[in-house]
DNA sequence: AATGAATGAGCCTTCATTCAT
DNA sequence: AATGAATGAAGGCTCATTCAT
């Protein structure tokens, strides 16, 4: 069954528990040595698995942009309905708190590995950038949104540094009530980012969303 | 002439090589030994002026963040003209670029060193934040800008955050034509940032600012 | 034929050259680096086996703390015969002497690592001198000593004093004839220590034996 | 005033302060820079009255042994009375304590100085050792202690040690009742080891005595 | 595939001591 | 006499990575 695009399993685990401890402790303090402890197997298996310590970075990296684009891929599909809009915003956000270590550390890596940052910039400003105006474009299309090119260019931008600044305003972990506080104030930040070039004519049930976030 | 508040001039080139040093490579890539070898003294040169790196990047945080109080003080005097705003603005961006490294480092740094992160929420959430929904509030009753408290507190909070967002996206170092770019790319942001706030009243002085910036 | 709480050859190495060299050299000269580069391996290493240096005392001194229960356990079940206790005195003090490190170092690591301490006076004085009171109160059943309880408590603490006293004040290293001095008058000492407490019956046999230390 | 062997008067504070450092919180934790900070000095003038730290370390030794001396010198006259004798013995034991970072730092400074380890033989084994020779020897003269000249010996050996062991086994700190107390089970077990030589004609002053430490 | 011991450059920091003033 | 900034070798320790098995 094994498919070429397939990935053992050990390599998901290693991705798995990386993820956790970089999002607990922080990439810097967390050591390959200390993932591999975690998983009880041997560093050596780690690196039969992983060429280095960036490698599994970059691997978190790319899957934590596969996710941002599948959740915009998604809203592009529901993007006639402002209650599904919503809906993809706040598992966008949940997806960014799963991943809240990239944020975090993004820039600071870039320092070390100016691969990274060349390959972010590709991707971030250029892959999720391009689908998130493609959806500003189509709500406008619908005339949910309004505004000029240039607007809604500069929303793209903002919309995403504001999910940025987000997540890395939070603490390291959180409880799943406290986790769903976050995730309305996200929200409720993203829609007022928003709320200036909402059309007229979607105003009412957009404040009808927008209660539910107060 | 020694004021009580002033502190030996080897401080302050630790703290400009650092600060130097920082910018260009990266906190987490510069020690303590870079540091002293650049400035050609002695470790314990810098260990006798500095408890530990901690503290150099402790001093550094609250240099950047008296600079941005005094930026939006100077704003807030002048806050009746655009004009004035606007070039408050630039000399803010290019106050958090001379900091650069921090915005880019902060997130990181908290998980070593959780206490700065209390020390960064009370400082940036509270203080700079606080004199920030001051000046707009201050603007509101001048009627240049208009919104109700919570359009307004979300704004300080976007502004804030695109502020970041700004300086983390950029290269580490910059030619002088390079960092006009960049700080006039910076300006537009803000300015479409507040744009939908701005008083229809105001609006045509406030296009004419925003053209500069095209 | 690897037992359970066998360990590896490399921590027994390092445990060996390290005790070679805080003999010789003493525990405060001797750094990790200094270990370690006498055996010609990395401090990694090194590290890899220890925690820290605090580790390698505490190892050694558990080894050494061993060795003591171990030869007063001996002595316990020879304890009939006045030859076999002096048999078992001076392997004891020859234990003493090749840990010899351990009772210098002892009082000045007590500042250094409280935890030492008290798990010192557990063992030291609690399990050591358990033991060796055992021995002596089976010598007085035997009517081989006499002495009130209280005498024979002190009879304990001075003895381990003596025995302390003795390593301290030998120079670090020996020749093996220098050696054989240094023990014949650390037994002689004690056996001096201990004589006022000899029942008269066992006097003759008691005298002959120190007269092979005279 | 100033006779020619008269110290300064800072050399006495920084003598004072370093002991009192020392016995605190030991020789090995407290550095140069430690005593001139708490004296509130420099330390360019710390070492301007001391060539070097173990130059410090040198005077107390110096002191301790004069010290010592002195209580052995005055017990000699009054060697008639056992309370006198016993009375010199707490003060002995008193005078210890307050110097009692060197008995715990003594056979570990002897690594780092071996010189220190020549003087304290000729000094402690020599001079102190001889003066409590005398003494045991005086006592036994007047027919308060009983033994032949070997046992003496080896009784004035016993007699030193113990004195070491009971400091080194005190914590570094204590409260002036707790410190009576520590006092108290000293005397006493100097009392128990010297007992066996007591003249039977004097048993019964002894036991007197005794029983107050008890 | 996997082990896990080993590497070693380098990190942060200390501290006895010096020296220009 | 005294200051106090400066020195710099050295100390304990880390950690990404390698490699023989």
């Amino acid at each position: 069954m094994s498919k070429s695009g397939e990935r053992s399993q050990t390599f998901q685990h290693i991705i798995d528990a990386s993820l956790q401890l970089f999002n607990q402790e922080g990439e810097r303090v967390i050591t390959t040595n200390h993932i591999a402890e975690r998983m009880n197997i041997s560093t050596g298996k780690l690196y039969y698995h992983f060429r280095n310590k960036e490698e599994i970075i970059s691997e978190l990296y790319q899957r934590y942009v596969k996710g941002m684009a599948e959740q915009l891929s998604a809203a592009l599909k529901h993007s006639n309905s402002i209650e599904a809009m919503v809906g993809a915003m706040e598992k966008t956000l949940r997806h960014i708190w799963s991943f809240r270590f990239l944020p975090k550390s993004m820039p600071s890596l870039y320092y070390l590995h100016p691969e990274l940052a060349e390959n972010h910039q590709q991707l971030s400003r250029g892959q999720l950038a391009g689908k998130l105006a493609q959806l500003f474009a189509r709500l406008r299309e619908q005339e949910v949104l309004q505004g000029d090119d240039k607007q809604l260019a500069h929303l793209v931008q903002h919309f995403q540094m504001v999910q940025t600044g987000w997540v890395t305003t939070l603490k390291h972990s959180a409880t799943p009530s406290e986790l769903e506080r976050m995730v309305k104030d996200g929200c409720r930040s993203l829609l007022y980012l928003v709320a200036p070039y909402v059309n007229p004519r979607y105003r009412p049930p957009f404040d009808r969303v927008c209660a539910r976030y107060a």
